[in-house]
DNA sequence: TTGAAAGCGCTAACAA
DNA sequence: TTGTTAGCGCTTTCAA
């Protein structure tokens, strides 16, 4: 039961060569139907299961894909791991997964790590922060997803994005349509694609013929920490009918801080969709990211490049969709 | 850049042999400082890097762990992967990771392809539906979190599981506290640790001289699905003052239900905390569930056991706390 | 302190 | 169709 047995080990029992094992066992085309037969069944009776690790150093090749992800606590990229792995476990596929919590340092050590076990590809929400990219990779095929790797390098990988500057449009659009006049906005500048979500917020104003105020626009550290703070002063210093959160954390600070200061129709809008919000009980729009689509779609992408490496360069850039809560 | 160096190549340019460059890079013992730091130089200025699995091979060894949940959406999970990635990056130590969507086939599979892997453990939150785990695990050091294997073999095996008894009883401990005199409950008949969450809920009931009625405990079904009608029963036909849900699914359905339907001077217990309850704006009673620290005592006994093969087995259960929202 | 050689479990030419 | 042999990149005896 315990110490496995190899691939000699069946040769031994049947009188057979290695080869012929391997050979059968992989469903090599030139090998007799009774052979097989025979060792498959011996391997079965004596639970024979093939050392991955020899043969990914005799082939050269491995059924294990890197993904590279900030955190494990976020809804966004749970739901993305969920969609890869469901795609994965069909092809037999396993997944090693690292997190960054936004540390370039740490998507380095993990890059280089999976290199190093012969992954055969990798998915990255990289932190954006890292400068020579094609230097780390070398020719491993690579998918990035929600997060574009830099500027200068970002047309030569693959990548899976969300329409960032639609989708706040959108929801600001909409929170205009409702009736608000003067939305304020806080926003997370760590990332370019927040950025997007702020020109979608201009974009949405201008259509509107609002003027843009540089004085609602509020920035947040990453963790949200001062964005209560923030909605605060927006809403009382600057007489604010609606916010605009450009994302999960700092929307949650948000709420935290209507929970203490109640204010009437206030318009409410964030990027990010998170179940919990139909129990509010309050008015939101939220942009719901097609999370499982995206990690489908990176799989399939990344597996493909897997199995023909030469394929060109892919960027794939997914809408949102609205969701009201109330 | 792309054609990995590998130790051969080393010792070609230095004129060393292959295995002096193993053990210079490996920092063994007997060897000259000088040649340690020219092979060092050397290695670092060609960009060498292990290859891993070649040394797995050659060592019967890895440095990869297998981790086994039932889906990466729960926040409960999340946590405890992000505590145990924090420990396994320390300790260069990869994770692989496999979900279970609870189903028992999924569990096998991912543990079969693990030991494949040649991980050098697994920590597991199983499914609680297979039969014979010794004969699946061998001799693989093995930690259990959260659930346990199975009644028969729960003993032979580490394990990390939280006091459900105690954690359900203070929860309705402190509702009947409150004044609830008739609580309801929702629960989720699948696991058998759930069963213990309503052995906790007796024993509040017993300590505060309630008698138990069966009409007023419900089963859902594992998704939630069916627990919004089964809230509106216990409310409506059942004259509940209160409503005790048994997990984190079932809450989120019952609070769907309570948007649609006012009650006043309800009173809410739950197991399993989430953040997002400081925001629904109602006073809810919250197990917190020391999901970060049971990640990092899983890792601590699944690494020890690594290294030290024939430790006893563990057995650590560790205490929730109640959280008050308002 | 270093080198030579064997071997981990598997696959893949090349022969037979 | 099967067997023989070499080799993947590394570690690890055993010699020198």
């Amino acid at each position: 039961m315990d110490k496995r047995i190899t691939i000699q080990d069946i040769a031994n029992l049947t009188g057979l060569a290695k080869s012929t094992i391997s050979r059968a066992l992989n469903n090599d085309s030139k090998i007799s139907e009774t052979t097989r037969a025979l060792v498959k069944k011996v391997a079965k009776d004596n639970h024979y299961h093939p050392n991955l690790v020899a043969r990914s150093i005799a082939t050269h090749q491995s059924r294990l894909i890197g993904i590279i992800i900030p955190a494990f606590e976020n809804q966004f990229f749970s739901r993305i791991l969920d969609a890869i792995q469901s795609c994965a476990a069909n092809q037999h596929y396993q997944l090693i997964i690292a997190t960054t919590n936004e540390q370039p340092h740490r998507e380095i050590q993990a890059v280089k790590a999976m290199r190093n076990q012969m992954v055969a590809g990798i998915i990255i929400a990289s932190t954006g922060k890292i400068q020579n990219y094609h230097q780390l990779i070398g020719s491993l095929p690579v998918v990035f997803i929600d997060r574009v790797v830099n500027a200068r390098e970002s047309n030569h990988f693959n990548s899976i994005l969300v329409d960032n500057i639609n989708g706040s449009y959108n929801v600001v659009n909409q929170m205009l349509a409702n009736g608000a006049e003067r939305i304020g906005v806080i926003a997370n500048n760590l990332f370019q694609k927040k950025s997007n979500r702020l020109i979608g917020y201009q974009k949405a104003l201008v259509d509107h013929n609002i003027p843009f105020d540089s004085d609602i626009v509020k920035y947040a550290s990453q963790d949200g920490k001062d964005a209560a703070p923030l909605a605060s002063q927006l809403l009382i210093n600057q007489a604010c009918d609606g916010i605009f959160a450009t994302d999960n954390t700092i929307l949650k600070a948000i709420l935290r801080q209507l929970t203490t200061q109640q204010v009437a129709n206030l318009q409410v809008g964030t990027f990010d969709d998170n179940s919990y919000l139909s129990l509010i009980g309050m008015p939101i729009i939220a942009n719901q990211q097609p999370a499982t689509e995206m990690g489908i779609e990176a799989f399939k992408i990344l597996s493909n490049q897997i199995s023909h490496p030469h394929q060109p360069v892919k960027h794939i850039k997914l809408k949102t969709t609205i969701k009201n809560y109330t």
